[in-house]
DNA sequence: CCGATACATAACTAAACAGTTATTAATCGA
DNA sequence: TCGATTAATAACTGTTTAGTTATGTATCGG
């Protein structure tokens, strides 16, 4: 049982996390007040959340003075996608293809 | 808030169901006696779980007489792969690029 | 300096959840 | 037919977890 992949896929299996990462990843970076804003929970809720995000990988944070300003580091989502190539069988074939391209893309 | 994704994040979230879904993905149909052995659970801790991901779209079952088989059904994992599409932004351009090139090949 | 703001942490609560054992219902085989 | 097997469900339990309010700590602006 590989830690990483169940920190990633535990962090995205709630919707709040998961729309805090969506956040993040449209609108780039954004401080807790500003994400606490519209999320529907406290701020205490929201930087438990991120907390949990950063462990897993998906976020990054940049104190800045009293505000800590939040980005998502989308290549945290890589285990999730290698764990589809692997077990997915049905996509298996579409990621060999999609690697040999890019590869072939890259050069 | 989309109810598919969520219960498939959340289906996939647990490390034993994440386990039975790849044991169904590498050695196709089996009971849930065979999926029992070695799964470090009972027997009716399996069947919940089955019975999860069978909601989530993961599995599909197949009864036949006293036994049930059951088998991955890995285009249960389309929405999650969409997903990483839409709020992956890293990956973003990978998955386009790989549409296209998809479309190109099936013609 | 000092009030206000920003974020994190502590402490707690209620609900969700993963697991158990016990039981039921159905089917198989000797 | 009847004991054994298979799987699902019921009922319960302990833990996890997502949320809250309260508090602490640091920083900013007037």
């Amino acid at each position: 049982m590989q830690a990483v992949p169940d920190l990633l896929f535990k962090a995205l299996g709630d919707p709040t996390r998961r729309a805090l990462f969506e956040r993040l990843s449209r609108d780039g970076e954004l401080t807790v007040r500003a994400l606490t804003t519209g999320s529907g929970v406290s701020q205490p809720a929201v930087s438990k959340h991120l907390g949990i995000l950063k462990i897993a990988g998906l976020v990054h944070d940049r104190p800045a003075g009293r505000e800590t300003h939040y980005r998502a580091t989308p290549q945290g989502l890589a285990p999730m996608i290698d764990w589809i190539g692997l077990y997915g069988a049905f996509w298996r074939d579409r990621f060999d293809r999609l690697e040999t391209l890019l590869k072939e893309m890259d050069q």
